[in-house]
DNA sequence: CAGTATTAGTGACAAATGTCCTCATTGCGT
DNA sequence: ACGCAATGAGGACATTTGTCACTAATACTG
């Protein structure tokens, strides 16, 4: 069941007491989404966080020429939110969307920050996450500047072999900000 | 006089006691360093927490073919560390030094932990903080991948004036990750 | 104040990447 | 099962950006 992928992750993490998942739970409502639908549209204001259960996220923007440019995927056990507009409360420039048919957990704003005031527990693990997600945005933007196009496709397949033989070739080219051309062009000089 | 600095930094941010500022203070030493003085070095683990009261730093790291990459800049009225070996306390990839003579608040990382613990008007601060740089550095990432050199450095200037010229050229094309050569041109097509 | 290091610019050329288009194949929805 | 949409590849060409080498101006240091 969707929610026990959650609470399995969470013990994981760090020390639930069966009170506290079922609190966590208590508040999530689970939805199922299906591939290509959107979970949140550019213009709208973040105000929930989201838990992927099963399936596969993006999270992505567009350019004024209509280009999309994915910023992050988020696949089972992984959180999912627009944290700037989810923080300062503003129509966000983001979206989301299922790549896959998708179960995700939803909490609303109020609720959530109601848990982690609640849960010391949630605190440590949401904590812990910001950092990783602050260190890994940061080695991103070092790769962007210093890798080739070629060293950045074989990095994003190593660093996520799970998720890149599920994504169609063009996003991981919107992920890696290189044009399909490219992509399909580095792929045959291996 | 330098601590007199943060102290107004900090009261425009937060509400402190005289006593939190005092105790702020109390943990803190300052240092003066001069241009091209390093505050931090590669392969070092990073135990303190930095903040500048005057002058320029800028946090980068070296590529395997020498060349470096400016990951940000902290002047006056900035924090500076390095989070990632502050928070794994691994040893960094990642280097500090002075642009320009400066003075630099340093508290050691436990510290300035028991800080944060004592003060919450503090953790408030730097939580903010995080998360603003969070948000810049997802922008960061958006921007590197969606705009030409010339929009990157033009938002450049309009985003960061006052940094802007206080910096040579060279270091403004490395926080961009441009070749000095394309900046030129740039600017000489305006 | 001399001398060295730093900085900005540029020409010639090379390499990387993008754009636009077409085509074949796969796979999904009704 | 059929048909359209999505996917992956690639040819031809344009554009962007980088590399290397050199010059000139400026600024800093002893």
């Amino acid at each position: 069941m969707t929610f026990d992928t959650l609470a399995d992750y969470l013990l994981e993490k760090a020390l639930f007491t069966n009170e506290d998942l079922v609190l966590i739970k208590s508040y999530a409502v689970m939805k199922r989404v299906t591939k290509r639908d959107f979970i949140f549209k550019t213009g709208e204001i973040c105000k929930h966080m989201i838990f992927v259960s099963k399936g596969l996220l993006r999270l992505f923007r567009v350019d004024d020429n209509g280009n999309d440019y994915i910023i992050r995927f988020a696949s089972e056990t992984s959180w999912m939110s627009e944290r700037e507009s989810y923080l300062t409360g503003q129509p966000s420039n983001y979206s989301i969307e299922a790549i896959e048919n998708s179960e995700v957990l939803i909490w609303k704003k109020e609720d959530f920050r109601y848990l982690l005031d609640q849960i010391p527990a949630l605190k440590v693990v949401m904590k812990s996450l910001l950092e990783k997600n602050q260190i890994a945005t940061q080695h991103r933007v070092f790769t962007s500047m210093s890798s080739s196009a070629e060293e950045k496709y074989r990095q994003f397949i190593e660093t996520q072999p799970g998720i890149f033989n599920r994504l169609p070739l063009h996003m991981v080219a919107s992920y890696l900000g290189l044009s399909r051309k490219t992509l399909s062009r580095i792929r045959n000089t291996s």
